[in-house]
DNA sequence: AGCCAGGGTCTGC
DNA sequence: GCAGACCATGGC
């Protein structure tokens, strides 16, 4: 994969993309700030800054940006130095992984902000993927800045440990506020220290994430996941479990024991898409 | 109407 | 340690 920047146009254009499907990425339910456009293209945003792709077969194109911003931000964003390759043939060892993979190959894992991750894993829990979407962009509408005419960064741990439950009542979050509210004064206040966090082990780090009102083992391994690296963790919602019961007695096999979270996100989108209908 | 959705907490055995 | 009630909201 090669990338060329075009400073006219404001745009990286990534060739010869292997195993990287924007659309699955995106909707394969590991974040929930990008929407397709009707022309195919993906608009979305992360770390303050709003971007769009299209995607053509083996040429993707990231718009508006800067070299600095690829370099920076999306370039590790959108996992491009990942050997996905090298992963999916481990995998493929066992012949049901194999089969998820063929139906979600060129999923990425993507590595989001630590803060956004924690709080959108949060509002996940007992809930639907198109009204998790709906409650964060009420949330950024809400309490993030005004970064473009109609796009909204994701409020800060700040900013939110000062408010109210009260206040938390256009999101329509339910039950959820105090939980929002409680991870934002951790976090605001470094009883739970996300820099930090970046330095420990997943068990260590699982213990003070789960020390959160509200914050059990699925939200915090999906914020190890999906916001601090930790591809060998697996989160398991109602369907990787029935998925592993199913379909592997009850764990995964020994060849995923290194790349747990990419083998389960294969699977959450092989048991979606199939309704496990197998 | 009742069930379910990328769960967690609290209570009672 | 584990099952069951309960938690808000909205789509089907």
């Amino acid at each position: 994969m090669q990338y060329f920047y075009d400073s006219q146009k404001q745009q990286i254009r990534l060739t010869d993309v292997k195993l990287f499907d924007i659309k699955k990425t995106f909707e394969c339910g590991q974040c929930f700030r990008f929407d397709e456009s009707s022309d195919g293209s993906f608009r979305g945003i992360a770390f303050g800054k709003e971007i769009n792709l299209i995607q053509k077969d083996t040429e993707i194109i990231l718009y508006p940006t800067t070299e600095d911003d690829y370099k920076n931000i999306w370039k590790k964003y959108f996992d491009i130095d990942r050997d996905y390759a090298s992963i999916n043939e481990t995998l493929s060892y066992d012949k049901t992984l194999n089969d998820a993979i063929s139906y979600g190959k060129g999923i990425r894992i993507l590595n989001q902000d630590p803060w956004e991750a924690l709080c959108s894993f949060i509002i996940s829990q007992n809930n639907n993927i198109p009204r998790i979407k709906g409650i964060i962009g009420r949330l950024c509408e809400n309490f993030g800045e005004k970064i473009s005419e109609t796009g909204y960064s994701f409020p800060t741990a700040d900013i939110l440990a000062n408010l109210s439950v009260e206040d938390l009542a256009p999101l329509r979050c339910g039950f959820r506020a105090k939980y929002i509210l409680d991870a934002a004064k951790k976090v605001s206040n470094k009883e739970v220290d996300l820099e930090k966090l970046k330095k420990l082990n997943a068990d260590e780090s699982r213990e003070i994430l789960t020390s959160i009102y509200g914050v059990g083992n699925k939200v915090a391994d999906c914020t190890l996941l999906f916001g601090l690296g930790h591809i060998n963790v697996c989160p398991v919602d109602v369907w990787i479990k029935k998925a592993l019961t199913v379909l592997f007695n009850g764990s995964f096999p020994q060849c995923a024991e290194n790349y747990a979270g990419i083998a389960q996100q294969y699977i959450f989108y092989y048991a979606r898409e199939t309704k496990l209908n197998i």
